[in-house]
DNA sequence: ATTTTTATGTGTTTAATTTACACAACAAAA
DNA sequence: TTTTGTTGTGTAAATTAAACACATAAAAAT
């Protein structure tokens, strides 16, 4: 919304809907959904909070909005400062307001959520040690309305995984279609049937399998692919290709 | 985001990221996308801003957060402070943080979309006489990112209104196939097959065909529909029924 | 050497859904 | 009684989704 120079006394609707007082300002924080996959679970990386209030519980992590940053950027900042990574896909979910979530002071909270590759960026890339990566349907109960969060992205990532090419972002470079199934399993809860998801994901053309092997699960050893996110843009920007699962 | 009791010095990640001080608050605004829907075309509520900045400008309405309020709330108050309706359909949809967004002063704004019926809700319930209806092609250059909340409320509706049942929030209580039709081509700006849209929506089975016609647009005359939201939500709870037009 | 074990890789048939498509009926107005 | 504009209706073809089973590879065990 836009603002008046200095608060001013409603003279009129439109005014009085731009009137505002010191004391209206508000915290903001960013509080983000970590999402890994481990090339069997998808799982969640919560933190044990050392401060009050609350202190011992679990939760998300976060972090406040500073004056010179966008949400963009803050989350970006957070999930940097906890797992020391970047560049990772993050997607702003929903913001929470409700007036007494936080017992301790007014703060309405931005989500967002994020999703990588646990192998990938190890572990010893988180920087608390208070931090645990928690299997899905293990995830415990956690401070504020932070479940609720949760929930959401899980329905919101399931939307896209649908409809984007975004579980790529949770897997390695190089993984096998038995990954890849795995994958979507775990964010859609659900089995798929392994001919009709591999022909479907065929179908899409936009996978490059490779000469090289994976034979770390079976012994008969399973191709290993690539997602081709060249071919992908070029389809969608070309074509006006839509990848649909 | 969890707030500790007081600001303190960051002494290790955890807490860094949980320090906060005083000019870190902002001011939170809700900025309100306003669809309607006149039979034949969907259509915008926009303001003429009467005061700085950016004053006679054309922009969405909106207004600030207050302490004793959350954003649903807020966006409530906006939209009934201008309109003088409530029970509205309003959905958050996004929110905007770039840093100099505002050119006057830092503020976060929350974008929420509301749809209502432009016929019903006579225009005399607007309490401002510098708001006026804008089709969606037509809408002029607005201030600040209000043209791109307005790109991105569209592009959820079009989602929404393909999965779920809120295009009767932009039609009167009864209404004939023709217009619900015109309203999906609004939406999704595209032109629909007769036969197939009314076959679909009639599998649907979620509306009932009056015995009255409507005599305003053709000679002949066209049956009434109204939508049965019981027996909707009846088939949501105990079938999982989902609606996909 | 042979057998066992375990996960991989591959196609076809059927069902369901979506798309394309055209004309008669109505009733008021001319 | 003819013209006009809009309503209302069904079927065939194409596409997409769903169901379904067995041979292969290669290491490990015998």
């Amino acid at each position: 919304m836009e603002i008046p120079k200095e608060a001013k006394v409603a003279k009129d609707i439109n005014s009085q809907l731009n009137f505002y007082q010191k004391e209206d300002q508000v915290l903001l924080a960013v509080d983000c959904i970590i999402f890994g996959f481990d090339k069997t679970n998808l799982k969640i990386l919560l933190i044990k909070r050392n401060f009050e209030p609350e202190k011992g519980k679990w939760s998300l992590i976060g972090g406040f909005l500073k004056k010179n940053e966008n949400l963009d950027q803050a989350a970006i900042r957070v999930l940097n400062t906890l797992t020391g990574l970047s560049d990772i896909y993050m997607e702003q979910l929903y913001t929470y307001s409700k007036v007494d979530r936080d017992p301790g002071q007014r703060t309405i909270s931005v989500a967002y959520f994020a999703l990588i590759d646990v192998d990938s960026h190890q572990f010893d890339g988180i920087q608390i040690d208070s931090a645990r990566w928690f299997d899905l349907d293990e995830a415990p109960e956690l401070i504020f309305d932070h479940n609720e969060m949760i929930r959401k992205a899980i329905s919101r990532l399931q939307r896209r995984a649908m409809t984007m090419p975004i579980g790529f972002e949770l897997l390695p470079e190089k993984f096998t279609m038995r990954q890849l199934q795995n994958l979507y399993e775990s964010i859609l809860d659900k089995k798929l049937d392994k001919r009709n998801f591999i022909n479907k994901i065929n179908s899409l053309d936009v996978l490059v399998k490779l000469d090289e092997k994976d034979m770390t699960v079976s012994r008969k050893g399973a191709y290993l692919y690539v997602f081709d996110k060249e071919k992908y843009e070029k389809k969608v920007e070309e074509d006006g290709f839509s990848f649909k699962l």
